[in-house]
DNA sequence: GTCTATAGACTGATAGAC
DNA sequence: GTCTATCAGTCTATAGAC
């Protein structure tokens, strides 16, 4: 009674394969051959190569919908606010490292629910702009372009899955503390 | 005489259309309707598919080795260094935003040149790594994990491509200036 | 739940006419 | 330099036996 499902042990080895060569490369037969079976098996738990990427991508994609939303309605400065965003990257990305790559690289590839990806995405966007937006109009953040803020800050953070495997020893909250201190604080003396 | 080639419009047009796809994703006959030609009259420029990757990344990878090689040589300060870094990546960034997009996410798909390209990018890191830590020994950098701060900025000035397309208006001085405040200097008054 | 066999479409690339 | 025609291999997915 692991509860594990085949289906699941399916969609994680697939996660795997697509971090390394991208979903178009991955054929079903690389898949099966990984899972020890034939191609056709595979067929048996899900009903396509799509309903793959959509199972890996679209619930870590509401997971990051999820946790700004507790973030944004909190009462927290823009400032902590900032520091939990870190925080659910840092923690979402290490349970799913794989995963994290379909999402950053292989979201283009959804047919069916692109639309839907593409509009929690924006969301997420918005509501981190919005925040940075805040926060310097409160005097909490300085006054430089929020777009190049943005860009900067959110692409590190998507780029976790990248950096997170290679550390193996890594504290997580010792890494949030460290991007942290050096996204907002910056690097010099 | 434009001096540019029928094999480099193939190039271009072919980086573009790997930027919405992936390597994988693109055939020679979407890269050949793009041409408005048809897929066989491709091979009469160019040798393969795999050419065409090849011919987009490893210049770029070059480009970026020189340009280290330049700044490393130099007696600027560490923080002087880092600047000139960021301009380096701003500068060739906005000259090939396409190319960009293959030189993050399809190098993996070089099969020749794959371990050439491997030696030069890490060869790369090393050389950004060095930096940092010198900084850190002078005084210049505080004393955080260089690990961490190299994978913040690195990401950051990888993914540029992904957002210069967007603001067509930017000033890249501009750009570069703000990039140079947020990552060196922090968000945070 | 896995297998073999196969359908039907698509892939990169070549041969040879114009 | 581009075309048509085509090869040989691969792709996702299905049918049906065990």
């Amino acid at each position: 009674m692991k509860g594990i499902t085949r289906k699941e042990e399916i969609i994680t080895t697939a996660a795997k394969l697509f971090k390394e060569k991208g979903y178009s490369a991955v054929t079903m037969r690389d898949l099966a051959k990984a899972m020890g079976i034939k191609a056709a098996s595979l067929y048996n738990h899900i009903n396509s190569k799509q309903d793959i990427l959509k199972a890996i991508i679209i619930s870590l994609a509401e997971e990051f919908t999820e946790g700004m939303q507790l973030i944004q309605s909190s009462n927290d400065s823009c400032i902590d606010k900032l520091k939990k965003i870190i925080e659910l990257h840092v923690k979402i990305s290490s349970q799913n490292i794989y995963g994290m790559a379909s999402l950053n690289n292989d979201w283009m590839h959804l047919e069916e629910h692109l639309k839907y990806y593409q509009r929690l995405r924006d969301d997420y966007e918005n509501d981190f702009r919005d925040i940075l937006k805040s926060g310097i109009a409160s005097g909490e953040i300085i006054d430089i372009k929020p777009e190049v803020m943005l860009f900067s800050i959110l692409t590190t953070l998507r780029s976790l899955y990248l950096w997170i495997p290679k550390k193996e020893d890594v504290n997580l909250d010792e890494l949030s503390n460290s991007l942290s201190q050096i996204l907002i604080k910056g690097i010099n003396i």
